[in-house]
DNA sequence: AACTTATTAGTAATAATTATCTGTGTTAAC
DNA sequence: GTTAACACAGATAATTATTACTAATAAGTT
């Protein structure tokens, strides 16, 4: 029963598990959506009404950083978090900015040997653009 | 000399080549270095120095809905612009955000058919991370 | 229970981008 | 050539997403 948080070994600073992170988590776990932090943040308020968005933000940082969830920082929008952590891609909807998961996406060869002038190439990921059902189907939502 | 207006077709609406858009485009076309707006913004401001930011941002814009110039819009940083259009993919430095130019990148499949549920996907790209040269030279630079 | 200090709520600050507004220069119509 | 229409400029204000600051609180240890 042992907490994830008792100890940073290369900090040496004593994590807490509150309440907040608890239930950020939590609903986080709950979710397909892929929110945004201010998504997550109405959310969560209906649990623990007096939290603030900062918290959330603190938190979902922290989360990220210790690799209990993935940020989707897709490309020129809003951050998205994710608690769903087998490898897989994300769409975006043009349109709307839903993320959706991709799990049959092209799979990308090592990259690390690329000959790129002026760069040593550490990664790379795919990013699809779509449309999302409901979006398709509303012919004019933003 | 032919005028200086473009008719838009699809638009019916009459744009103007001013001397703001033409420096603009003529100094962005004059770098590899993917320029963000404010940074291209610094430059432009020698040639005319009361240009103003919200105007290279504007015409930014319009060129990149023109096809003229490409937007690099990067996950989760800020957007940067490249009038070279042929084909090719970017990395991006994660120490410091710099953007270079991938020409022998990954090959991409055909995705328009791709089985995703709730999405029609439309298009997908290769993002690259990496460190830049001066970042890692310098090892402690932001 | 007392103590230490990481974390919180609340708020202010920052950064990037977009919107507004008024004046000016170009263009098209007379 | 005048004039009316209007795209665009510069200046500035507003917005949006995120981060920083601070005093009070509470998690985890002793």
């Amino acid at each position: 029963m042992a907490s994830n948080y008792e100890h940073n070994e290369n900090t040496g600073i004593q994590r807490r598990l509150t309440k907040q992170r608890k239930i950020i988590l939590e609903e986080l776990s709950n979710l397909t959506s892929h929110p945004t932090a201010d998504e997550l943040y109405q959310i969560v308020r209906q649990r623990m009404p007096n939290i603030s968005l900062g918290t959330v933000y603190r938190n979902l940082d922290f989360l990220a950083e210790q690799g209990q969830i993935a940020r989707i920082e897709y490309s020129g929008s809003q951050m998205r978090f994710d608690a769903f952590l087998d490898p897989h891609q994300h769409v975006r909807c043009v349109k709307c900015g839903a993320v959706g998961d991709v799990f049959n996406g092209v799979k990308l060869p090592k990259v690390a040997n690329m000959d790129v002038p002026g760069f040593t190439v550490t990664g790379a990921r795919v990013e699809y653009d779509g449309i999302c059902e409901q979006c398709a189907s509303q012919n004019k939502q933003n």
